[in-house]
DNA sequence: TGCATATACCTTGTATTACAAAGTACATGG
DNA sequence: CCATGTACTTTGTAATACAAGGTATATGCA
């Protein structure tokens, strides 16, 4: 139920993270997996997405501590991608709320 | 992008649109599509899922302009399910929020 | 009668995508 | 030299939104 509810959700997600600045798959979902349930298999196939879009662009950076981390970085476009994608989130809200509560804020009458 | 947003909502939505009262699939579609787009070819298919939980009954109603009426109503259990979603739907927006901006929600230590 | 239109239902096929699981590879300490 | 942690990637499965098409009923009208 939750996972479909979160699809579509996860991008935008992603790119507020890297809106703060650069980061690699890895790091970016133990970031997100402080706030909801997350996993790698779901990330990497995003990342390819967003580079496809030409939203983000890539570096190389070696880790003292394990294999070199592949950085994300928004371009421009992902930076008006994530603009975009904020404001159809409030919209989207906004939709089912006001199917949620029709009307009023009164939430106590139902059936 | 939006469609992805939309799935797992909707099913909240048509049960919603439910507890307000009694009605048919054509009617739903017609009154969500007045909040935000929505097909028949999505609803129908989300009635079956809905009947298969047991979360709503039906019965038929002539209609004096067209075809019988498969009239949903919800169970007992069809309302504890909306509850219980309306709850997760809350808790999702909250916890994207809780990434879009940082320190508002539950944020420990970000790096 | 015949046909268009509106109402109402249902099914099929396609695209998207979240996730588990598995695999590859690098670095370090016991 | 191998277990552990880090980091990337691919494969297969399930869920579901939607377009498109199909069926059927009722009415108005030429």
């Amino acid at each position: 139920m939750k996972t479909q509810l979160k699809k579509g959700a996860l991008e935008l997600c992603v790119l507020a993270v890297l809106a703060r600045g650069d980061s690699y798959a890895y790091d970016i979902v133990n970031q997100l997996s402080r706030s909801m349930a997350i996993s790698e298999g779901t990330v990497y196939p995003l990342m390819r997405r967003l580079q496809d879009e030409a939203w983000v662009t890539t570096y190389l950076v070696e880790s003292s501590a394990g294999p070199s981390r592949k950085y994300y970085q928004l371009t421009p476009a992902g930076h008006a991608a994530l603009a975009a994608m904020q404001r159809e989130w409030r919209e989207f809200v906004s939709e089912i709320d006001s199917v949620l509560v029709p009307g009023s804020v009164a939430m106590e009458h139902q059936q």
